[in-house]
DNA sequence: CTACAGTCTACAGCCACTATAGAGGCAAGA
DNA sequence: TCTTGCCTCTATAGTGGCTGTAGACTGTAG
């Protein structure tokens, strides 16, 4: 006997992931089409919960659609070799290396910067200075930290 | 004497913000709006040099843009107390803090993950074993890290 | 005068969704 | 059977903080 499929509201609940976001994710090809009821509404299986917890997963860990959906495609093929997954997960640690670098030297300048204030008014105010005097500043914040 | 006004490109380059990226804060208020030549091409003094380099600095250390407008708003009132100006740093201060918390776990995460790469194939891949079984995973990464 | 760089406005696109509108579907209770 | 109330559908716009593009005008150097 087959199991009995789910609405995407039921899907939704499984996966705890909204039923907005699952059909985002379809229509950015990360979910692909589910069959339809005559009335035209999606039902799914229990590999579509499977599949939503490995992207939610991926997303958690910060990993871009893109290379998710690499990820998936990877997956189609079992007994392809490790190294392309492998090289993902790299590429993704890095990155997170190097925001977690220029995050540090932010809380650094910030501490700095709310350390100094005693409360006087804002003309001379620490914080104030601060953000106006870049000369001022110790940390190399050159570079705008990236979306996540 | 009064010193000769600038175009857009000369302060693009005064301040190191790019035209179009000045006229995008023109019009969110970040700005306000400059004196105009005959022909209509915006003159700017070096106040504008000033106010574009505290954005700049503000924006480097992540103040979202209306944490900076209210910090502009306060810097007009130099009499003021310091103390609003503090809040706004510190809330940035948490958040930072926040975000650097969960990159540390993501980090850990990720690295668990590939160190357990053997190079196989994508069957036996532990990296695609992790991000399938979330029950796998150390981190507590549940909530997803924010933009920056 | 002719290039060519600079400037103007207005609008579309980026990411990864979220929110809203307006219409139709489905199951349980009266 | 009808109603109530939630579920689902599509399509579109909005979020933040810009960036890129199109097409027209302006300013300046040779």
């Amino acid at each position: 006997m087959t199991v009995k499929p789910m609405t995407i509201g039921r899907l939704s609940k499984a996966a705890g992931v909204k039923v907005t976001t699952i059909r985002y994710y379809e229509s950015v090809g990360l979910m692909g089409e589910p069959a339809r009821s005559d009335s035209g509404q999606r039902l799914y299986g229990e590999d579509a919960v499977q599949r939503l917890s490995f992207i939610r997963h991926a997303r958690d860990l910060g990993f871009p659609m893109d290379a998710i959906r690499d990820l998936i495609d990877l997956q189609t093929r079992p007994d392809h070799n490790c190294a392309s997954a492998d090289a993902i997960a790299r590429q993704q640690l890095e990155d997170v290396r190097k925001r977690l670098n220029q995050l540090k030297a932010l809380e650094a300048e910030l501490k700095r910067m709310v350390a100094r204030c005693d409360g006087g008014s804002i003309g001379q105010c620490q914080v104030m200075a601060t953000l106006n005097d870049h000369g001022e500043c110790m940390a190399d914040v050159h570079e705008r930290v990236k979306a996540f």
